[in-house]
DNA sequence: GTCTATAACTGGATAGAC
DNA sequence: GTCTATCCAGTTATAGAC
């Protein structure tokens, strides 16, 4: 069985979709890969057609999240300020934290990364870049969308570290709120067209 | 030799500051038994005589961590209105990222928590509340109090995370201005004292 | 209280059959 | 490409000597 062609891009394809989710849950030292190929369906001695390491499959997942996120939530080249909203309203929602749905590994993974080797901690910081470059829009500053950027991932990751679901309720509410109208406090316009963030990625929500 | 009384709890001290540093820097997963207590001075065998466990372990070395920073920043019942822009100051700092310094546990640790049990969680999320009790003086509502709280934390995770330390120091100058200008802007009076706060302890700083 | 020695297990990674 | 079998390094935890 299996020899054709696509039948490679497949298993790739199931490897990464299932060790995103189990990375961003558990993090890197928690997922065997053993673990990750039996939930995909195949054995271990499978992973290495596919990838060198387990810390390629890492990099690899973060990748592919923050691609499928990119794509469900921003069409075209970049988001409209409708949009924009909407992307933080679901960034900073309970559903973030728990649901079935995939999870943003800049928020799930940020103290994982710095210990990871360069190659990982190169891509996080590429997706964390790509980012601040969607919820920055064009129009305003750098600073003031790296600090909205600092509330959305911060608020997400400490939400989640907090054993109390009533603070973690209050503060994704306080960080929406803070998010939300720093906006409209720094420029009045916003969301245009721009054509180069080349390899920078959004992050991953619903 | 070592009897007399007072040495177990030199060795206890010994243990809790060694694994204090190791966690902060490396996690959970990534340190073992043997190095904290190789590193301590003694051998694995001797660790259970100290801690059932070494997730109990983990949440006794972040709790010694804080009320360290707390002992050291806070003198008396809660920090003056100069005495909170220093810590401020020190806690969105290059050295809170690399130096020989003990580190945060909430921004250093905030996605490795997550993933721990119910005891290590509680312990986190009572630091925290300590910080945001400490940050939040007690004149501002506590909402003013967690959007600076996730500023801070949510900076250090960030910062350390990313590859690039050009964006880090940038990403650290913007969270220590929006976090000091922040709290001028929302209410003119700070500081006082408050008597209680129970458990709740401040963050790691120098 | 601290040590050595070891049990019982799991991890990543490779070799070779099909 | 995927499987089974295996190697080897590392882990927590316990038993028992001193």
């Amino acid at each position: 069985m299996s020899w054709n062609p696509e039948h490679k891009a497949r298993s790739r394809q199931r490897i990464l979709t299932t060790a995103a989710r189990l990375f961003a849950q558990q993090g890197f030292d928690q997922v065997s890969i053993d673990q990750v190929m039996r939930e995909a369906g195949m054995t271990r001695g499978a992973f290495y057609a596919h990838f060198s390491s387990k810390s390629e499959l890492y990099g690899e997942a973060i990748l592919a999240t923050a691609h499928a996120a990119r794509d469900k939530h921003v069409q075209g080249t970049s988001a409209t300020q409708q949009q924009l909203e909407r992307i933080i309203g679901v960034y900073l929602s309970e559903e973030h934290l728990s649901g079935e749905t995939l999870h943003c590994p800049l928020a799930f993974l940020v103290s994982d990364i710095a210990q990871r080797d360069d190659q990982v901690r190169d891509i996080w910081t590429r997706v964390f870049r790509g980012l601040v470059d969607i919820v920055g829009g064009n129009g305003e500053d750098y600073s003031h969308a790296l600090e909205r950027v600092v509330l959305m991932v911060g608020g997400v990751a400490i939400a989640r570290a907090l054993n109390d679901d009533d603070l973690s309720k209050q503060l994704l509410d306080t960080c929406r709120v803070a998010v939300l109208s720093e906006r409209q406090a720094t420029s009045g316009d916003n969301h245009t067209d721009r054509a180069d963030h080349d390899e920078g990625k959004p992050q991953k929500i619903a």
